[in-house]
DNA sequence: GCAAAAGTGTTTATGTTACACCCATGT
DNA sequence: ACATGGGTGTAACATAAACACTTTTGC
């Protein structure tokens, strides 16, 4: 069937889910909206994708609108088109994720919005922690269906953290990190504790990273500096 | 932003992979298309997304419309967008995918179609096997960018396959079946060969599947059939 | 009896998990 | 000196891979 005016065009949008560590937490890069609906609220970077522009175009434009955070590299989430998900209309928005070393990219509130913030994911109402422990803050409530998207998107991250062959690198640590600063994020993005000598071991057999001639100094025992090894192909 | 008549609606279609066996082969279902663009080329099933409708409502209809296949289940594979991917304008297409007997889905040339075919992935020029054996014939070019969508669909496939904690179960064999018949089907989808022993022993072991008291009858010896175990529930 | 597919165990290598103590530094 | 995080090895276990011959049926 050939388009014509018959066909009934969805609003296209855009979203990108940032993940970052804030104090040994996961979190997830989140902007108040300033306008309905869901004036107010918390909610994705994100809006709609302009004529003839490309999907991770349009998600890595309004991300450096709304946040400034650019330079960036994003990973398809998926299609997110339920009827009734957005008041304004039929909206089908293409969700995208990554993860980033926050200090790297600092923040700043942009265009749409009134304030923009790393947000640790335990202090948001997602789904899946219908309680909530006394003590804590109020869950904070996320617009639109950005909770599942939220979800979707850790579920993701999770998995490619835990697969070995992936080719996509996520800038989880700076260019120089200790083995401890690695398995920090792991834990957190994975939810649970690890083994330090087994997170060890599996790295340096894996041979992805490599000690360089640097040690980080701090509070306590120095610790030996790594990077990520220049990785050769994988199967030629 | 609020949405009004300066936002550019790109379409948004729907597309649908489907794979099946067809004489130890994988095969997916292709539609020769009946007007411009791409007339007469064989292309995924799909098309446009009604107004307010659901994204795997609408491949499911499409799929229907133009093949007769109906009451299965579909996996969201991701949404593809590039600029001019579509001759037509700029159209945003979501992908599904899944996997199914197809002696029990019997195809019919829908609305939109000239022709409805399996099409063994062998038989296709994806972007992969550039060069073409000679004896063979020529592989057969498929419209768009649904090369490109076929090949991940199936790279998703075989993600499925081998990942042993997936809740979706495609349908991949009749309810009862031959475990060679299981392993036939693995081995088309993962391209290579795999040890008939290991194979039968990693399946009991995990209790995926459980004999039945019949026997499948042929022109030799007879085989033990087999069902999917009733599956409890993973980690409660 | 022979062709064709069904069926069946063991060994080896690899990867994963569990686990406890000493070291180097700043205060 | 002590508090804090840095650093190290081994044994048990689970999973994956390689490998060859006998059985049952139709013809």
């Amino acid at each position: 069937v050939a388009p014509n005016h018959e066909h009934a065009r969805p609003f296209v949008t855009v979203d990108a889910v940032l993940f970052a560590m804030r104090a040994d937490d996961l979190a997830v890069l989140l902007v108040k909206r300033r306008e309905a609906p869901y004036r107010g609220a918390w909610a994705l970077p994100g809006g709609y994708v302009r004529e003839n522009e490309g999907l991770e175009h349009a998600a890595l434009r309004e991300l450096e609108q709304e946040t400034g955070v650019r330079s960036i590299a994003l990973e398809q989430l998926g299609a997110y088109g339920e009827p009734g998900r957005d008041p304004r209309g039929h909206t089908v928005s293409v969700a995208f994720f990554t993860f980033v070393v926050a200090e790297q990219h600092p923040v700043r509130v942009g265009a749409d919005a009134v304030d923009v913030a790393w947000h640790p994911l335990r202090t948001l109402a997602l789904s899946r922690s219908t309680t909530w422990r006394s003590g804590s803050r109020e869950p904070v409530r996320v617009a639109f269906d950005h909770a599942r998207i939220i979800e979707h998107a850790r579920i993701r991250l999770q998995e490619r953290l835990v697969n070995p062959n992936t080719t996509t690198t996520f800038e989880i640590v700076p260019p120089r990190f200790t083995l401890t600063e690695l398995q920090r994020v792991y834990e957190a993005v994975l939810g649970r504790a690890l083994d330090k000598r087994n997170f060890r071991a599996k790295l340096l057999a894996r041979g992805v990273v490599e000690p360089v001639s640097a040690l980080r100094t701090g509070t306590h025992r120095p610790a030996q500096l790594y990077r990520w090894k220049p990785q050769r192909s994988r199967k030629p």
